[in-house]
DNA sequence: TACTCATTTAGATAGTTACGAAAATGATAT
DNA sequence: ATATCATTTTCGTAACTATCTAAATGAGTA
């Protein structure tokens, strides 16, 4: 779920770019100096949507929403198999946004806090208020 | 961009999930119902956040908040070549984020609107408090 | 026209992901 | 103990992604 990063990468230098000063060289700085404060958390922020991006999560997360569920119950709303269903549910837990409670052989999931839900539906609606 | 389906995915059935009723019918038929409205637009909204799973197009969106830029400046922020910055320069005005102004052989790119920022900059907040 | 250069596109490749199948785990019940 | 069953883990596979390299495009200029 980390952000992909060639091994081989080489490191590009300016000139490698463009030959010919087709950029403004005090702009880029100042850009990449504005950039550099927000920089840190940006790709934990990916990371984050990265989680987000897959509709088999958006749905757990929203179903969630209503009600603590179990693996199986989680999975029949799905309509996909307990292993996968347990396998995104394992992704969302890990990255903090699910809690987990045993009983008995059943396991139950539930939304670690509200703020996610949140900002998924404030999301939604900035989508449709774009299209 | 779109979200991977397997296309020789096979419809499960719920019996095939589990044999025994480990979950609870109505439940879940209500959390579908539920869900149903939602679901329309959920894999809109996973395309959306996909999008946004890669440090290098924050970086981009972040750096256009700041003021238009060409495409080589965009490549010298991110210190990446021309050509990948592209790339990702199409990705996101396909999805209606960018807009782009010809100017010789020069080509300049924007924001197509605040909203995208401000909703980034809203999650980011959110996982600030989260974590 | 021929040349230069910013940008875009095409092709190749290494890495990542989501899923099903099947094995492993862990808990209850007989 | 043995069986059963919900869940998790492991593994293999098909699909997707981000980047590079190299070629193509398109605009300005000598």
């Amino acid at each position: 779920m980390s952000n992909p990063v060639k091994t081989s990468s080489p490191k590009i230098s300016p000139s490698e770019i463009c030959k010919t000063p087709c950029f403004d060289q005090d702009k880029v700085a100042a850009i990449k100096a504005m950039l550099s404060t927000e920089e840190e958390r940006l790709p934990e922020l990916a990371d984050f949507y990265k989680l987000l991006g897959n509709t088999t999560r958006l749905k757990i997360l929203f179903a969630l929403g209503e009600s603590e569920l179990c693996v199986c119950d989680i999975a029949h709303v799905l309509e996909l198999s307990t292993a996968a269903t347990s396998h995104q549910l394992k992704s969302l837990r890990q990255q903090g946004w699910l809690r987990k409670r045993d009983d008995g052989k059943m396991v139950y999931y539930r939304l670690h806090s509200v703020d996610l839900l949140k900002a998924l539906k404030g999301d939604l609606e900035m989508l449709k208020q774009h299209s």
